[in-house]
DNA sequence: ACGCGATTGTGATCCCCGTCACAGGGGGCG
DNA sequence: CGCCCCCTGTGACGGGGATCACAATCGCGT
């Protein structure tokens, strides 16, 4: 079957391919027979709302494929990007269990696939299970874990060019691409995204670029980075 | 029975007088009745060391007295304050739930009481009832909802200025005092710590605290703050 | 009451980076 | 193909606040 954005669909979460390596689709296959009666499949465009931060929880979304971007804003319209969020991940799942409003404001930045649960039958599905229970537990600890760090990153680290030395590598860590010697980093977000991922500003971000690439620190190639000099970044990630 | 530290111990969670107001010691009789058989009640002295970022989890705390500061850490020693953590609340939680280390240091800052669940013995609580479960997936998505707010507050306000006035109205609505005409808050904590909760040098907080009182925002009385223009404080707290 | 360490108050200096302004560049679309 | 819009690159400038260096106080223990 073709999404009408040319897409194909994952009918069903047993036979996913994601299943294995993603925590939370990882569930008992009654349980997510049980999750199948209840989800709602669609597809949507790039640049997508799924949802936006203080609004009352609709339901949960989990993506089966294409990104996410997730931000929070000031009333004045500055916004920060909190999260790229990837496929198997779940989105709206702590407003959805506290009955708190979004604490993000989701967009999808590609063509996605994703499974929307509505906030009663979710509850509903939890209650009905233990294990499906923890194992979402377990998710929000997961999801705590990786804001704390944000906040560690805010908070304890002071120059931009360090935060983004920390992104790129994080970036870079994230297909086993650190191993290489010269990590690739396929750059998805503009200037302006990245620099709202650091609490900076786009500018900034333009000048750090061209100097580590001035240092023989980094490289472009087309819209790939290469980190040429994975020590140096390290360093300038880890100094304060 | 009193404590080696002059405290009068609460012996039961059945009888406890927070059960009715707090979210977690707010469980029904007989799960509460299953707690008390896994916890261990203790009294520490102030400055007392809970558990330290990255340790691998032991389990959880909650706290029946006094209060505990929480703070994230760098390498270098700098270190920033997360939250100051009261009676009724979990510490620990998310770590010992996803078994990944602490994310951050505990430490009390006044005598308290506190009980303690090993981690094996709390999972097998959780297992055991959905209720509880549940309870405890709410209150990680309350910790998660408070983070979030933390690198809003971070990221988007920009003056410390901002934050400082932002804190302090949170702190002046804690006990209902920001309904009266000039609220009190009684300042446990230096201005050393009170820059680690914002983000900036001790310096700063000092010259702004000056700079309130020398604009008729605030007043000192002892080591209670008197907010003498809680709109004032608003204003600057809003605008960005 | 005295003394000493911890906390607070304040000036001087410096530099990071936010902001404004504008000049290429590149790619999608008619 | 050319136009236009969004992105990138770069200079100039100014301000907020970090940092250093002391001085003044506080507060606690003996």
């Amino acid at each position: 079957m073709i999404s009408p954005y040319g897409m194909e669909i994952v009918e069903s979460c047993v036979n996913c391919k994601l299943r294995a390596d993603r925590i939370f689709c990882d569930l008992p296959v009654p349980a997510l027979q049980a999750f199948e009666e209840i989800k709602y499949t669609t597809a949507y465009p790039e640049g997508a709302v799924l949802f936006v931060e203080r609004q009352e929880p609709r339901g949960i979304f989990v993506i089966c494929k294409g990104t996410v971007k997730l931000s929070v804003s000031a009333p004045n319209g500055k916004t920060m990007i909190v999260k790229i969020a990837e496929p198997g991940e779940v989105l709206g799942l702590s407003a959805s269990v506290s009955g708190k409003p979004y604490e993000v404001t989701a967009v999808t930045i590609d063509p996605c696939q994703i499974n929307f649960v509505k906030r009663d039958d979710f509850v509903r599905f939890l209650k009905n299970d233990v294990e499906v229970c923890f194992k979402v537990a377990e998710q929000l600890s997961e999801k705590y874990h990786m804001v704390c760090n944000e906040v560690r990153s805010l908070g304890l680290s002071h120059s931009a060019a360090e935060k983004l030395a920390k992104l790129l590598l994080e970036w870079s860590s994230k297909n086993g691409e650190s191993l290489k010697p010269e990590p690739r980093v396929k750059l998805r977000l503009t200037h302006e995204e990245i620099a709202q991922m650091i609490g900076t500003s786009r500018e900034t971000v333009t000048r750090l670029l061209a100097d580590l690439k001035k240092h023989q620190i980094l490289n472009t190639r087309g819209s790939t980075l290469v980190i040429r000099n994975q020590a140096a970044l390290r360093q300038l990630a880890d100094r304060n």
